[in-house]
DNA sequence: GAGATGACGAGTC
DNA sequence: AGACTCGCCATCT
C-alpha cells in the first residue's frame, strides 16, 4: 500500500464514522492496518481540504485522548470542528484555555474492524 | 543528503 | 488532570 492508497483509505474510512460519533486518528490509521501512520491521517485530511467531494466528516476525527487540535492560532478550524459536531448533537467541553474536548465514553467510536468494501478487488 | 515539521500516540513525571 | 519526551514517517526547506 503507497500513502495515495493509504489516503484513499483514510477518506473511506472517516466516511464509515457513524453521525454523532467520533474517532481518533490512531484508530483509523489501525483500521486500515498501519498503526504508526497516525500522523499521516491528519495529513490526508488536511490534503483533501474542505473542496473535496463528497465532503469529508472530518470534524468526527480527533486526538486519542479526545481534544481537538488547534492546529492554526485563533481563526483555526478547531472552532469550526466543534460547531459541527454540536450540529451532530455531540457535547465539545470547552475548558478556560478554549480547549476543545469530546467525551469518548458517549461519542467514542472504536470497532476492532470495518464491514468489507463493496469494490470490485479488494 | 540533513534537519525541521506536523489536523498524532504512548509513556513518564 | 496537565506537561514533557520520545517515536513515528512522509514532506518541505
Amino acid at each position: 500500500m503507497d500513502i495515495a492508497e493509504f489516503h484513499s483509505a483514510v477518506y473511506d474510512t472517516v466516511r464509515r464514522i457513524p453521525i454523532g460519533k467520533v474517532t481518533s486518528y490512531g484508530h483509523i490509521a489501525r483500521l486500515i492496518g498501519m498503526p504508526n501512520y497516525s500522523r499521516h491521517v491528519g495529513q490526508a485530511l488536511k490534503l483533501a481540504g474542505p473542496d473535496v467531494t463528497p465532503p469529508l466528516p472530518w470534524h468526527r476525527v480527533v486526538s486519542s485522548s479526545g481534544s481537538i487540535s488547534s492546529r492554526g492560532p485563533g481563526t483555526s478550524g478547531a472552532e469550526r470542528q466543534r460547531q459541527a459536531l454540536e450540529e451532530e448533537d455531540v457535547e465539545v467541553a470547552v475548558g478556560r484555555t478554549g480547549d476543545l474536548k469530546v467525551d469518548f465514553k458517549t461519542y467514542g467510536w472504536f470497532p476492532d474492524r470495518l464491514d468489507p468494501i463493496q469494490h470490485e478487488d479488494e
